[in-house]
DNA sequence: AGAGACATGTAATTAGTTACATGATTAT
DNA sequence: ATAATCATGTAACTAATTACATGTCTCT
């Protein structure tokens, strides 16, 4: 995942580890917090797979390794972005692909916030599945907190849906 | 983290492995999924730890392995499930401790919620503060998906205010 | 001169996934 | 009989964290 976050960010602009790491701070932490342990050997990584390439500069000051993605590397990442979002992993951390969908034509990105949309209707029809479950077959006193859990999930998925419906209708936030 | 999920489901009865994979898909679902890779390692690991006993069972079929919390798997469940709730993760699956509250006692289950609501309300501000920067300093077309993901995060963590209310307050859900 | 931000990295560890492998029991 | 579900486990891998280690630059 931070690898995707990596060459999506680089892919803007040229930047050192630490650059990557502050952009990550203004927006994407909503979704991802990466630490310099995860950052640095990702670079590296990148690197050797030949997706990123590494240059030195010294704007004056002293010598800062400087990343740059490589046509490969904006393949991988372009690839990456147009697969649609997946909701089983249950952290939404998949959802971090919005964050680049200006870089998708509207068509395509109305596509995939369309399937997305879809995708959470049905994971929601699943919960209030479970829920029934519960309410039907257990006391309702004794599982307060469980019945609360699953109303949190119910209510995070019901706020996905109308979200969705406000971006793909360019509505004001 | 899962190994303390799994404390807390055999705390309730002594269950299988399968059996509390099973246990697991029906609420706390919302917050984590598991594997058996990592289910069955874990369970062993915690026998090993002395937290839980395994003991064989064939109730009338064939032989199942059985787990049961010891004194001191319980003592380490609790000692977890009465530190605070965390949100710095971005992920929530720390959330799933109040799965467990219904083992708390009321007076020490209302000092965590409001305390977790209190971090919400913190975490909500720092978010209010990256919008209005970018607002400020940014294009606002350019960033439209970028400034959506952050209204997500913000919408979210509405939600879960909201939601720390109601269950505080016993509302009906 | 010292604090705090900038900047890069490694080592040990933790936590988990996926795929594979095997076999028993139950319902149709 | 055969499919589905029950049941247990391992091996290889992936992804990340935390703590440590080091040093530079900028501002006051």
């Amino acid at each position: 995942m931070l690898e995707y976050i990596v060459l999506g960010i680089i892919n803007y602009e040229d930047m050192t580890g630490y650059d990557i790491k502050k952009y990550m701070e203004c927006g994407i932490c909503v979704f991802y917090k990466a630490s310099f342990g995860s950052l640095y050997p990702i670079l590296k990584k990148l690197t050797k797979k030949g997706l990123v390439t590494m240059y030195e500069s010294n704007n004056g000051g002293r010598n800062k390794n400087y990343y740059c993605i490589t046509e490969e590397g904006k393949k991988i990442f372009e690839d990456w972005l147009e697969t649609p979002i997946t909701i089983d992993d249950g952290k939404g951390t998949q959802l971090v692909k919005i964050y680049f969908y200006d870089l998708l034509q509207e068509e395509k990105c109305r596509e995939l916030l369309l399937k997305y949309r879809e995708n959470n209707e049905k994971y929601l029809n699943e919960l209030y599945e479970l829920e029934k479950q519960y309410v039907t077959t257990r006391n309702k006193d004794c599982y307060y907190y469980k019945l609360s859990v699953l109303d949190y999930g119910i209510r995070v998925i019901q706020e996905t849906i109308r979200w969705c419906d406000d971006i793909i209708n360019r509505r004001e936030l």
